[in-house]
DNA sequence: TAAATTTGGGAAACCCTTTTCTCGCCGAAA
DNA sequence: TTTCGGCGAGAAAAGGGTTTCCCAAATTTA
């Protein structure tokens, strides 16, 4: 039988002081486990509050302990490719520790990050998350002066905050091992546009890959183009009418690697036979439908959330945490390419 | 010249009171505009919290006005196709209305669910908007007998809730009808899984449309299988191999719809000179990058995630809204498929 | 001019919990 | 028997606002 439960009445802790026949002093120290209560009081008046169904106001609770065990989510990524992995992470993460997450899209413009910032201010969040789609360019707020500290993944931050970011030089190295492993040795690497600092990065740890393997680095072995399955295709296409063609190919992204894939399957050319094609991101909807699926570098981007999560609540408990770039490790992912 | 805040020392009321040379009380009303206040000095404490920065803390008036500002988001949609846009729309529809909002990322777990609905009780939220993948499933956790409203969004709810949801059956007609207006007259459908109730709800829309445009329709031109690409390949396959092929497809979303127009190309038959292709969603990843770019459907979904929540406002402002399915209609965005 | 209103503003209670300070009591040491 | 220390518990003061009276002065009405 469900007995209906007075929903609108909530239970205070002087209900539950009340009923266990102490003041509300007592009652608040025996359920927090602080001050001095005897064994016996503190386990009676924590059976009250269970059957009562007491749970604690927690703004009521904020407003004395000046922690309110809430943070902000800062994200300009509506589109949520990658941030999207990094909020759930994030908030699986402080979830465990009765931490919530406000969620702010702020779109780019800097007079609703503000408005976003005032207002979680005013709710006295304990901390900030700012969280973005590119790791060379920052949120368009200052989050710096803040009473509040702040950790940043994915995005640009300052020198003395941390800031987490997938290890793109490791993964770069971990996709050129991969195709040096699969015996292939005329190997190229078709990425972003230089614009892009991830894109810089790749390529010096590309470069340096294929030294550490011993295989000629040519500089020419870089083609830069936009994030898009066009630009696989145009980059197989400028490739395959040149005579030394490669049989290894190291994509910036997912979506370059499909068009790649795609572009020498409508050439005949077979993978993983003749070529070896390895991207980058681990998009799944893109890396598993691609024909054949993508072998693919992971960047482990909810690992990230729920450490940038963890890592802010370090910092609003007081412990000093090392700032600067913290650049957490990719998986390869091995498919079909 | 910048001039240092006191960013550790907040202003209070307290203070505002004290330097307008008035009570609390007094500032209180004068800054919210109730109660009786000359205007003189309502100006005067304005100007005097203005110049201070006084921000109210939001617990404390929270505490006595026994709302939060603040609702929670609960998905269980970390891979975020569809709810990303829905929450960004949810979250910029009320910072308007100085609300914030939680995000719990529920994972399909009841715990996890319970964990995060509980600790948003406690944080004495103002209601909570349920958003998910698919419409014809619930989250899994029982929202119905909280004391606070509850708004479902892309995902099922009880029939005295309001949902909402795009209009499928519209947004198919909107499809079906473009196919006519370029003069197709044999038009298919390949769409997804019967299990999804979407499915079979354009699948109905898609033979009253043809009904309604005066071309027959078999069954036999609903063609189901799986969300995929390579579902639209085989799907092709099959309608050439036979000798009875369509020159309009209606696919129940993007990514068969790329397989599709894949697989025309393959074959050699052009799209859109031959065959029309229409897709379902408008995932621009997908759309823009196939060749040629996919006519498709958009579902709005950021519009739906606004309304969302301007719905929850308005029932945590106690106003009566009409319960039940909200259909919210789809737009055609014409490329070049 | 006296009575009845209206007006502007303040005192105090309240929201719910935590925390500090104080105090009585009991057992142990002197 | 007195003194001291420790223990258990409560009173009261935050914490930062809002809101409900209530009162005195100014204004209107009779």
């Amino acid at each position: 039988m469900v007995v209906a439960a007075n929903l609108d009445v909530r239970i205070t802790i002087y209900d539950v002081a009340e009923a266990a026949g102490v003041s509300t002093a007592t009652a608040s120290k025996a359920l927090n486990g602080t001050g001095r209560v005897s064994s016996e009081t503190r386990a009676r008046i924590k059976q009250v509050a269970s059957d009562l169904g007491f749970r604690p106001n927690a703004l009521a609770r904020s407003l004395t302990r000046k922690r309110s065990f809430t943070v902000g989510l800062l994200t300009d990524d509506t589109y949520g490719r990658f941030t999207l992995p990094v909020m759930a992470g994030i908030s699986e993460g402080l979830i465990d520790h009765g931490v919530s997450v406000f969620l702010c899209a702020i779109e780019n413009s800097p007079e609703l990050a503000k408005t976003h910032v005032d207002a979680m201010l005013d709710k006295q969040i304990d901390g900030i998350i700012a969280t973005g789609k590119r790791v060379d360019r920052s949120l368009p707020v200052d989050l710096g002066h803040l009473p509040i500290p702040v950790v940043y993944a994915l995005t640009a931050g300052p020198a003395d905050a941390v800031t987490l970011v997938p290890d793109d030089r490791q993964g770069t190295s971990e996709a050129v091992g991969h195709l040096v492993r699969q015996g292939r040795r005329r190997i190229v690497h078709v990425t972003g546009p230089g614009s892009f600092r991830v894109v810089e990065e790749r390529a010096a740890a590309f470069v340096e890959a294929l030294h550490a393997a011993g295989l000629p680095a040519q500089t020419s072995a870089i083609m830069r183009g936009s994030w898009s399955e066009r630009w696989g295709h145009e980059a197989v296409e400028a490739l395959w009418s040149g005579t030394d063609r490669p049989d290894g190919i190291c994509c910036g992204n997912d979506q370059i690697a499909r068009g790649v894939v795609d572009a020498l399957r409508e050439r005949g050319v077979d993978v993983p036979l003749d070529v070896s094609v390895v991207g980058f991101d681990n998009w799944e909807i893109v890396a598993e439908q691609t024909r054949p699926p993508l072998t693919t570098i992971d960047m482990n981007l909810k690992e990230l959330g729920r450490q940038a999560g963890q890592t802010l609540v370090r910092l609003v408990n007081g412990e000093a945490v090392e700032t600067g770039l913290w650049r957490l490790p990719c998986t390869l992912v091995v498919r079909g390419s």
